[in-house]
DNA sequence: ATAACACGCAACAAAAAGGTTGCAAAAGAG
DNA sequence: CTCTTTTGCAACCTTTTTGTTGCGTGTTAT
């Protein structure tokens, strides 16, 4: 039935996004947000618990799920013919120093625009 | 602090996002992390320049760069017919600073699930 | 004044994201 | 076995992104 997907880190699918990219870009829509904190907290884990307190079908729940587990922020087990799901804090580090390293770097490059602006 | 539906009213165009979501889906997309770096390091630091670099025309460089001024993380100053850019690095705390409160709101909903199956 | 440059706006097309409905398959309950 | 629940997949539609071309406006140089 199904292939042998789950597995993100190869030849990437389609419309996938690389490393943090992924990460901030899954992080940047306010109902996947929502999602994570659902699941975090343990009161919706499922897709259609979900979909029970969220203003959309369940198929659309599955897709925002789908670009979780895809930026590697979410992690399902199936138990039985449930599939719950929980949170993975990893890709929320990566993203943040690769925003922290961006940071330095851009005030740098400024610091140094600066100098050069003193010095003549 | 939680809240922020309802956001800038009068200086937020149509599709706008709100706050550090609007930084990290500007910067979700490598494109404009290099429209940023290049402006940064002051090498290309208007529309037409940076569209001498990359691989868009003008038009296409133009709506990333208002996407990053939208997010607050360009500034631009007309300076006679050039208009030239130049980084603000405020929005990146913001962003920063959302991803932690997340990363931590998430880690201690996890401690507490998981010290509530300890306790049974 | 005229030509060249930098820029903005509008119309348009292709692709991706977000959402819906419908249907089929696997697991549990009666 | 039959029925219900949970899930996945596929087709389809709408909106948003992303990119193009064409044209008009303002600014600088000759």
């Amino acid at each position: 039935m199904t292939s042998e997907d789950s597995g993100e880190a190869g030849s990437g699918p389609v419309g996938a996004r690389a490393g943090s990219h992924a990460t901030l870009w899954a992080l940047s829509d306010p109902v996947r947000v929502e999602i994570m904190d659902r699941i975090a907290a343990g009161t919706e884990t499922t897709v259609t618990e979900l979909a029970g307190v969220l203003p959309m079908t369940r198929q659309a729940v599955t897709r925002h799920v789908r670009t979780l587990e895809e930026a590697g922020l979410l992690v399902g087990e199936r138990a039985g013919r449930q599939h719950r799901y929980r949170v993975a804090l990893a890709p929320l580090g990566e993203a943040g120093a690769f925003l922290d390293e961006r940071a330095a770097s851009w005030d740098r490059a400024l610091r140094r625009l600066a100098a050069h602006l003193d010095q003549q």
